[in-house]
DNA sequence: TAATTTCGATACCTAATAGTATCGGAACTG
DNA sequence: CAGTTCCGATACTATTAGGTATCGAAATTA
């Protein structure tokens, strides 16, 4: 979505676009959306924030909306890899791998920040449809994926409801972020994945009786 | 927090307040709360759609956002009554009674003004902290209360986690009404409670063995 | 060097809106 | 009836903010 345009081959006169203004605005868009909302941001408090002038802003995103989409995309684009998932042997080693420690800053700053997505939504029409802007989704397939190795390992029955345990531990994040205004901790973290989500998928870890035929392995 | 005061032996000569303006406004205040959130709301419009002057709304309310938390405050009274909770003899049965059939389109008009809400949190500073004007609230706390009468029957063990199992279906509602903006459904609803909730407190509906003795009273 | 484009800064325009004031009329009380 | 308060409606003020235009300087290329 990014307005460099490195593909035509025109002459290109002038001095060029620095990239650097480009992050800046969005980091300093996204800060400010964690702090004051999508309706406390203001173009100017932007601007004045990266140490840029309006017109640099706007020369790269055509209205308020653009840049606060194009904001969640970066930032979006700064979380989970899907490429690189945990995969520390067990699910439940996997899904705490997912938070690490160091972390909580940074993901406090991003559920803040679609606190304030969710002002915007209310406002744009349209943009509820697309659901691009959720920070949550790439964190849900990341837990279906993890779920699913567990599955073909063996450790969960394969009539395990992954569509909705992937959902449970980011909902729960959402509800903190949005509404307490308070961020998920490595306790509840733990106490979500042991007595919550491994129970719902069928591993049951508290009551270990697997007396059933078949794949009771875990590891 | 309603500002009639019948309370003071005042002479209270003239024309007397209706009260039938203040429901006619906050309700279209949570109407226009959950149509274009908080900052789309503008008092005017409010005015408007009661069909009442701007001076009768600020005879009632000092500013804009005493008069949103008091629509909130109204709306919550509205809702779940912690003295008539369902009460069907398992707690599958009360969670499930929890949501009745024609409450639909009521939810889902609640859960969206909740999203309207979300935006004023963001720029009313300090009114995180209070969390009066949270709707889940009430919610969670009826969830704990049907669970801790299931508790005393012996249908869930003394060691399950009440607090953390009472959360999950509201924070679900909650993620699924502010970010992806869908109700919750019967269907999701009856998934949760048999998947989740209850595995999570211990029951295993797939493995009953409730065979422990039971002081089956509950008030 | 000369032309061109981007840069930060800032003045400017315009629309929306929170809150106040006023008005004619209706309801209530003494 | 007279005085008072509430009512809906509307005009008004002051502020905020999205977006545009301009300026001098820096960077880039011909």
């Amino acid at each position: 979505m990014s307005m460099t345009n490195n593909d035509l081959p025109v002459a290109a006169r002038g001095r060029k676009r620095d990239p650097e203004r480009d992050v800046a605005i969005l980091e300093a868009t996204i800060d400010l959306l964690a702090e004051v909302g999508y309706d406390g941001l203001s173009t100017a408090k932007v601007a004045d924030r990266a140490q840029a002038g309006k017109g640099t802003l706007y020369r790269r995103w055509p209205t308020k909306t653009d840049l606060v989409l194009d904001a969640v995309a970066h930032m979006k684009a700064q979380q989970i890899d899907l490429e690189a998932l945990p995969d520390t042997g067990s699910l439940r080693g996997d899904l705490l791998a997912m938070f690490r420690p160091q972390d909580g800053a940074k993901v406090d700053r991003i559920l803040r920040a679609m606190a304030g997505v969710v002002s915007m939504i209310s406002q744009v029409p349209g943009l509820a449809d697309t659901g691009d802007y959720s920070i949550f989704e790439p964190w849900i397939t990341a837990n279906a994926v993890l779920m699913e190795r567990a599955q073909a390992r063996g450790e969960i029955p394969p009539t395990a409801d992954i569509a909705l345990a992937a959902q449970i531990i980011p909902s729960m994040a959402a509800y903190r972020a949005l509404i307490l205004r308070v961020a998920i901790d490595r306790d509840l973290l733990e106490r979500l994945v042991e007595q919550v989500v491994l129970p719902a998928l069928g591993e049951s870890s508290f009551n270990p009786s697997p007396s059933q035929d078949g794949m009771g392995q875990d590891g």
